[in-house]
Parts: C-alpha cells; sequence; structure tokens
DNA sequence: TTACATAATGTAATCGTATACATTGAGATT
DNA sequence: AATCTCAATGTATACGATTACATTATGTAA
C-alpha cells in the first residue's frame, strides 16, 4: 500500500505553505496565477487527491451525500439510487448508497452509519415515514434529509415521490371502465410500507366511488411473494367471490400473480385483467406488456438531490414536491370475458 | 444540526480519559470490567457513533469496503451489490457502492473517491480487465482490490466469477443438441466489456467443436438494446442465413430479443429459440421461462468479500476462485422447427 | 518620508480518533 | 521494607485537511 500524496508533499515539491494549496485546490482566497499554475502542475504529476476523511473531520461539509433504499434488487429503487447518483456527480458531490433490506433496524443502522461518515445530507426511502426510527434519528441530529417515494401526509420533511393513493385511485376507476367488478388486491404487507398502504387506500377509495367493494386482498412478502400460490389457490377454488381482475402494488408482484396465475390455468388477460404498478422494464418487455403505473424513478432521485442541496445551501425551496405518474397502456388489462358474456347475453334478450 | 458527542464527551462523562474509552469502543487493552459497563452505557444514552472521519484519518483502516459496479439497474450488478453488502455487514465493514454507468472514466474517478474515502478495499466489476485504468491505478496504489464477474486470463489479481467462456461453450452444445444448425448471437459491445468478449468466444468454440459456425453477430449497445430491432428487421427480412436460434449475452438482451422477434412475427420458442445468460427474475416469471445460464451473483458478491478480508489479514488465501454456474431449463429453447420438419419430410420417404 | 491599504503567503490551531508511552497503585516476591 | 509485576488508566502526539490570524511585500496617498 503505498502512500498517497498529501497535502505537505504538494505544498514542499512548490516551496509553497499548505495554506496555498489548499487555497487553490479549494479554489477559495486570493493566490497569485502563477501559483495557481505551479499548485496545479503539482498536483497532477504526484496524483494528489484530498483526503475526505481529514476535510469531514476539519469542515462542515464533504461534499458527499448518503443514499439509502429499501433494496437494491428492486428495479424501481436501483432507478432511483441511478438517478440519484447521476445529479449527485453532476452537482460535485459523491453518494453512498447503502440497502435496508426493508429491514427497520439495518434503516436506522444505515442512518448512523451514513452520520459516522459525516455524510452532508441523506436521501432515503424509508419503510414507514409514521413509524421510522432512522427518521427521528435524523431530526434530532438535525442532519438534513430528503424523502424519496416516501410521501408523507402530514408533512414531516423534504420529500419527493408521486401521490400513490391518487395513482391507485385511477388504476381503479380504469379497470371499474373495462366492465370488472368483482375485483381484487395483491399488496405487500401493510406493516412493511406506507406506500403499499397508501396504494390500497386509494385504491379502495376510487373502488367505492364507484360503489364497489374490494372482493379480495391478499397481503405477501413483497421480497420473494410468499404465500401468493397459496391464497390464490383458495380463491379460486372454493366457492365465493371469483375476482377478473388484480390490482398489484407493485410490478414484481405482478409478474409473479400472472405466473401463478397460468399455473391455475387463468390465462392473463383472457380470463383475468392484472394492472401493476411501477412500470419497470421486466414489464414492458413481456408480452403481452404489463399494463401498469409508470412511476418517473430516475427524476424522483435526481429532483430529491436537488431538493436536498437547495436545503444545505438555505435557498428557499419546495418544502416537498409530487411528480407526476403515468399510465402505462400495455396488454394485461382487458374487458371483462364474464360480463361481456353476460351483456351479450342480455342483449339477446333485449333486442 | 445538532453536534454529535464525541469520544471527549464519553470520557467527560465517565470521568475517564479518552483512551480507556477508545479501548472499550474497540474493545482493546485491558480494562476493568465496571469502567467498561460504565462506558458502554454511556455510550448507549449520549448515542456516541465514532467518527469514520477521524478513524480513517488516524488508523489504517476504517472497515470501509468500495464497491463499483457497472449498473445499478442490471439486476446482475444489483444482486452482486446486494451480496458484498450482505456478507460486508456481517463482517462488520461498511460497503460504499457507486456505480460506473459503463463508462471507463466514471469508473477510473469511481476508484479516486474510494481512494480518498481511505476505503480499506475496494470490490468491483470493471467493464474490461485488460484496459481498465482502475485498475492499473488500483495497483499503483498497493491498494487491494478483488474483482467481481471479470475473470482475467493471466490473472493480475483477486476475482470471483463464473466461467464465461466455458458457460457459453455449454450454451452451444445445448442448442446444436435441439437440432440448430444456423445459429446467431446478440452480445453487448464488445469494446465495452470482456464477459461479452468472453461469452463470444466460447459461444465460437462450442458451435466450432461441432463443426457449426456462428451464422450472425449483432452487437448492441447493452444499455437500451439500440439497434437491435433493425438488425433483426434486416436479418429476417433479406434472403441468406436466418438463424432458427441465438444465444444473447445477457437476460436483458434475450427479453429484448424475444420481444422484437415477436414484433417480427416470430414466435418464441414456436419458430425461433433463444437462450439467454444470468438467469435473473425478470425471466423466470415470464411464460414460457427464459432458458439461461444462472450466475450465482450473489455468492460472487459474498465470496468477493471473503476474498478481499483474507487479504487484508494477510491470511492464505485463494487468489481467484471460479464459481459455478447452471443451467436454467426454460421454455425459450425447443427442438428446431425446420429441422424436424425435415426430418419428418425425410422420414417419410425413409420408412 | 511616513503611513497605510492591499495582495500574497505563511503560521498555527483545530477537528475526533488511535496509540505509543508514561504513570499509578496494589499485590507478590525477595 | 524494598523491589518488581502487572493491571488499569492517563498524557500527548499524529493523521491531513481547513481557516482565522499573522506576516511580509508592494504600491499609493498624505
Amino acid at each position: 500500500m503505498v502512500k498517497a500524496a498529501t497535502i505537505k508533499d504538494i505544498a514542499q515539491h512548490c516551496g509553497v505553505s499548505v495554506a496555498t494549496v489548499s487555497r487553490v485546490v479549494n479554489n477559495k482566497g486570493v493566490v497569485r496565477a502563477e501559483t495557481v499554475k505551479k499548485v496545479e502542475s503539482a498536483v497532477l504529476t504526484l496524483g494528489y487527491r484530498p483526503s475526505m476523511a481529514a476535510r469531514a473531520l476539519k469542515s462542515a461539509s464533504n461534499r458527499t451525500l448518503g443514499v439509502i433504499i429499501p433494496s437494491l434488487m428492486n428495479p424501481v429503487f436501483a432507478e432511483t439510487a441511478s438517478g440519484v447518483q447521476q445529479r449527485a456527480r453532476a452537482r460535485g458531490y459523491t453518494p453512498l448508497i447503502l440497502s435496508s433490506d426493508y429491514d427497520d433496524e439495518l434503516e436506522l443502522s444505515a442512518v448512523e452509519n451514513l452520520q459516522a461518515y459525516q455524510v452532508d445530507g441523506i436521501l432515503l426511502t424509508v419503510n414507514d415515514v409514521l413509524s421510522s426510527a432512522a427518521l427521528k434519528q435524523l431530526d434530532q441530529a438535525g442532519l438534513p434529509y430528503c424523502l424519496m417515494h416516501n410521501v408523507p401526509r402530514h408533512r414531516v420533511a423534504g420529500y419527493i415521490g408521486v401521490d400513490n393513493f391518487r395513482a391507485a385511485a385511477e388504476v381503479a376507476s380504469r379497470i371499474l371502465a373495462y366492465g370488472h367488478t368483482c375485483i381484487g388486491m395483491v399488496s405487500g404487507e401493510f406493516v412493511r410500507t406506507d406506500r403499499a398502504r397508501e396504494r390500497h387506500a386509494g385504491f379502495i377509495a376510487g373502488l367505492k366511488y364507484a360503489g364497489v367493494e374490494l372482493a379480495h386482498l391478499v397481503q405477501v412478502d413483497p421480497v420473494n411473494a410468499t404465500g401468493l400460490q397459496q391464497a390464490l389457490t383458495n380463491i379460486y377454488g372454493q366457492s365465493g367471490a371469483h375476482p377478473t381482475a388484480w390490482f398489484c402494488s407493485n410490478d414484481l408482484l405482478a409478474l409473479a400473480t400472472i405466473a401463478r396465475l397460468e399455473l391455475l390455468d387463468k390465462p392473463v388477460p383472457e380470463q383475468i385483467s392484472i394492472v401493476g404498478f411501477d412500470g419497470i422494464q421486466a414489464g414492458a418487455l413481456r408480452e403481452p406488456a404489463l399494463t401498469s403505473i409508470r412511476t418517473p424513478n430516475i427524476d424522483i432521485g435526481s429532483a430529491a438531490v436537488d431538493l436536498l442541496l437547495a436545503q444545505l445551501d438555505d435557498t428557499p425551496a419546495d418544502l416537498g414536491r409530487k411528480l407526476g405518474y403515468q399510465w402505462v397502456e400495455g396488454g394485461t388489462l382487458a374487458t371483462n370475458s364474464y360480463t361481456s358474456h353476460n351483456l351479450s347475453n342480455e342483449s339477446k334478450y333485449d333486442v
């Protein structure tokens, strides 16, 4: 391990003091043009990089942002993190990315970790805004942060996300427009994320507006969809309400649901309609494409960076912003075959 | 921004010196059990976390590992990073994750960034082992690192990955076993990654072993598959070799290829067979499931952590290891319909 | 000429931690 | 009683940068 060049090495090499080198490197204070040139060339030849550790220790800022997402393996958050990284980079910041694996304790420890690294601020998606110990910790420490995807009802902090409630309500009305009357929902466990709750509430509300009740709610582990197969088998195996359409609270669940339904000999969309939420690539690549709501994940990441940095600069900024979502017209939402069958029968009598 | 408690605060609060606190916190040296208890409770009540910055500055190690992957949005690397994080966590290290976005310059700057953070070592996937400026920088600095997914022919450093050449050769023999004779390959651009090169070389070799030549090679931008549609349209539009099977150098490309072929009215696997490489979830969720090679991405990440830490501890360890891959029996590789058609015709005459 | 503003650079303290070395005290050995 | 061990703890320095303040040089006004 060769020792890296320090500011002292540069100073010595140029015959100036460390203060002057620092001034040149940080472009602060007055330095003779000639000296600047001398120092800059020394920096280049010696391959000097200021130690972030030392910088963080001494000064308030080390131009580093922490990022915490629930999972690296969910494309939604991967895209968000990617958006963060791109924007942070463009604005001269380095993002440190950690994942909480949907675990409240890891969420907290991620925050504490990032604090230990003296980051300037944190961009994060928490499992649940209301109960997050991580947020409490951040508030207490007074460390600036911006939520991503979480859209708190009672705003407690900066946030960037889509209005999950409203989007889910729109999904409801779209599904209804296709003539479905018996509708179910597959959701990640409510205890785990506020997004799941919001989407559920919005969907219920959208249905209720048309006087329809949710026929079934299946809650599964969002990571590997444990129990989904069993639940669907039960529902379609026994007498009772047999949904002709399902709203899944994210696209991965939607794809899993479609696969399980095929196994039950319920082809999508011929017999059952499915609508997802996220608009991930995997949904778009299949045939027919998954009908879904696309959230602007990359934009959420970059907008969150801007919001946080504005906060750091004391620039008067939005306190939070809801970004638009987009209806993805795929092929997995179709006219209710059962209803249309009935209708054609009825019309026979009517004519 | 409330100031965090420092080691001094703890020392004062307990009426001991900072040295004692440090000893307790780092579990080093001898301290009276009673004192340990006192300090530990103070740490808890004051919410003390040692500053990584200071620690990095003073001591050689801050128990931090850098991670550089080509893309957060490719599930392969997301899984790998996830594996790294889990294992690092378990071993008391914090991973700092950066993505290079498949860009050589960003790759280098990511390394330099991590150096500035004084990480203990780096786990990374580079675009191309042979030409990587990032690796040159690491070697020069003498910073320990371990490659992930890159399997250098002439070993220059520790690595964990699968034998891409061999795996691709196996794919060739499998495709051939299904009676295909006109076979193409869709690959990420060779200039960009050594994995693409290895898979190509292995596939060619596998075909050649059976006396078959590769009929078409389509190289596309691995991020958004630009030009794929055009290339396929050309190939199937004009006279000449019409492949009945394609090997795609990764699953995302495979899914994209399938979608494009459907548009050309070439259903998979009825008319065309497709084999991918990676074994990502999106491939498994579709119907029929994508036939592919599954690489143990999470294991690659965690094994790489172990290898690097062994290196750091000067434990005599493997210098590199090839992990096993797995053939994923999906539904997108089928018997060559053209051949079987011919065969049935021929058998008519034969009988 | 003297005084003074200003530009350019240097000096030294500081951030929070780790650690080599010094110190203290108590029990064991002579 | 004097000496020695060893456990337990304290003191003080260093890590690499930033920055307030000090210093020097130089040109300008009185």
